[in-house]
DNA sequence: GCGACAG
DNA sequence: ATCTTGTCGC
């Protein structure tokens, strides 16, 4: 897959990071997805040799034909700390480097944190979206900030993600009697789009499929076959 | 100052 | 994320 050019270094210091995401989120577009999107690529990260080197891992998924397209992995050293909201610098280089090997052209891109729904409204979906000048929403396991109410325990139940007075995602059930999931938008996409979206790609597990399966292929890339 | 804090 | 077994509940 053919990718933008860079747009900057990744070594860099927390504070310079916390500019940069300050100067690129005003890049950030929002637009309705395509009406056929099907083809969605889940992406997620794992960590090996105690820490030091990180694998992403790209899982495309058809969500017509209930089956995986392509999976695409790469690995790469870990060059930032964990820091919350700062998770992009972590895992975007990984993640690009592994997008840059798929052969099929995804509809949109998932993953596996959040998007708006961050603190500066530039979280990882957003960063990876942009950078890769292609649609991307988030979909994450826990919250950042913000607060909801209780959405109701039946698929497809919901609750707006609230931060200063602002709606920046949805509390999205997508198992009953399970924790609801997050989504944000990332880039090129609009909320509604992306929550039905993951309910789309929802099949009887908590996480959406793209992300469930990529999940799934990393942890078996860093241990297993 | 205190608590929260994606993966 | 990662270190780790069994166990409670639908």
């Amino acid at each position: 897959m053919k990718l933008p050019p860079p747009r900057h270094p990744w070594s860099l210091s927390p504070k310079r990071a916390i500019a940069l995401q300050e100067r690129l989120r005003s890049e950030v577009l929002h637009r309705r997805l395509p009406r056929g999107t099907r083809v969605v690529a889940g992406g997620d990260c794992a960590f090996v040799d105690g820490g030091t080197r990180i694998v992403a891992c790209w899982v495309v998924w058809n969500l017509a034909t209930e089956s995986v397209v392509e999976t695409a992995s790469a690995i790469r050293p870990v060059r930032f700390p964990y820091v919350p909201g700062l998770l992009s610098f972590r895992e975007a280089p990984a993640l690009l480097a592994a997008a840059r090997k798929l052969h099929t052209e995804p509809d949109a891109f998932m993953l596996d944190g959040h998007g708006l729904a961050h603190p500066r409204r530039f979280g990882i979906a957003c960063h990876v979206g942009l950078l890769l000048g292609r649609p991307c929403l988030g979909c994450a396991k826990s919250l950042l900030c913000g607060a909801h109410d209780e959405p109701a325990d039946l698929p497809g139940g919901r609750a707006p993600i609230l931060h200063r007075e602002e709606a920046i995602g949805i509390a999205l059930r997508t198992r009953a009697g399970a924790k609801p999931v997050y989504v944000s938008v990332g880039h090129l996409a609009r909320l509604g789009d992306a929550v039905q979206l993951a309910l789309a790609c929802t099949r009887g597990y908590r996480l959406p499929e793209p992300t469930r399966l990529a999940h799934i292929e990393v942890t078996r890339l860093t241990r297993g076959g």
